[in-house]
DNA sequence: GCCAACGTTGGC
DNA sequence: GCCAACGTTGGC
C-alpha cells in the first residue's frame, strides 16, 4: 500500500445515516459495505487521514454536504459475523473475512448542499464515477483536481 | 413507487 | 464459462 494520499467520495442515505448524525457522534464505523470494488478501495487504497466526500443519495436532494476524514486502516466489518444483521454473511468466517470498515470522523458540513444535479453540469468533473449514468459505487476516489473543483462550489 | 442499470448467483 | 434470472441501488 502505498502512502500517498487520496480522496474520496462515500453514500450514505441520510435516513439511516446522515452527515448530522456524524456531525453529532464525531466518528462512525463504515459499516454495511457489500460490494467488492468498495471494499477493495477501503481495504486497499484508504490511509488514515485520507478526507472524504460525504454524499447523501435516495433522498429529495441528492448531493455532497460535508467532508468526513479516513480515522483508522481497514478491519474487518463486525455485522458480517451478527447474524441478527441485515448485513450478516454466512458464507465469511472470522479466519477469513470477507468485508472490511474503516472508521470516518467528522470534519465539517458544507455550507450548501451541492446537489448532484450540478456536479452532472460540470465539465470539469465529467470523468468521476458519481456522475456516469447507473453507477452505483458506494466509495469511491476523487481526483485531487476534482476534489479542488467541488470545494471551489461550495 | 417505478424502473434502468448493474452485480451476483446458479443452472447447464 | 456462458448467460438468464434475480436482487439491489439510487435517481426521479
Amino acid at each position: 500500500m502505498t502512502a500517498k494520499a487520496h480522496y474520496w467520495l462515500m453514500k450514505s442515505e441520510p435516513d439511516a445515516f446522515s452527515i448530522d448524525d456524524l456531525k453529532r457522534k464525531g466518528h462512525e464505523a463504515w459499516d454495511g459495505v457489500r460490494n467488492y470494488q468498495a471494499r477493495n478501495f477501503m481495504r486497499d487504497g484508504m490511509n488514515v487521514g485520507d478526507k472524504v466526500f460525504f454524499y447523501h443519495s435516495n433522498c429529495a436532494e441528492p448531493g455532497i454536504v460535508g467532508v468526513a476524514e479516513v480515522a483508522t486502516d481497514a478491519y474487518p466489518d463486525p455485522s458480517q459475523f451478527d447474524p441478527k444483521s441485515k448485513y450478516f454473511d454466512a458464507a465469511s468466517s472470522r479466519d477469513k473475512p470477507r468485508w472490511v470498515l474503516v472508521d470516518v470522523k467528522f470534519v465539517k458540513k458544507l455550507k450548501r448542499t451541492i446537489p448532484l444535479k450540478e456536479l452532472q453540469s460540470e465539465p470539469a468533473l465529467a470523468e468521476m464515477a458519481l456522475v456516469r449514468k447507473g453507477n452505483r459505487l458506494s466509495v469511491m476516489p476523487v481526483e485531487a483536481a476534482e476534489w479542488k473543483h467541488i470545494l471551489g462550489m461550495e
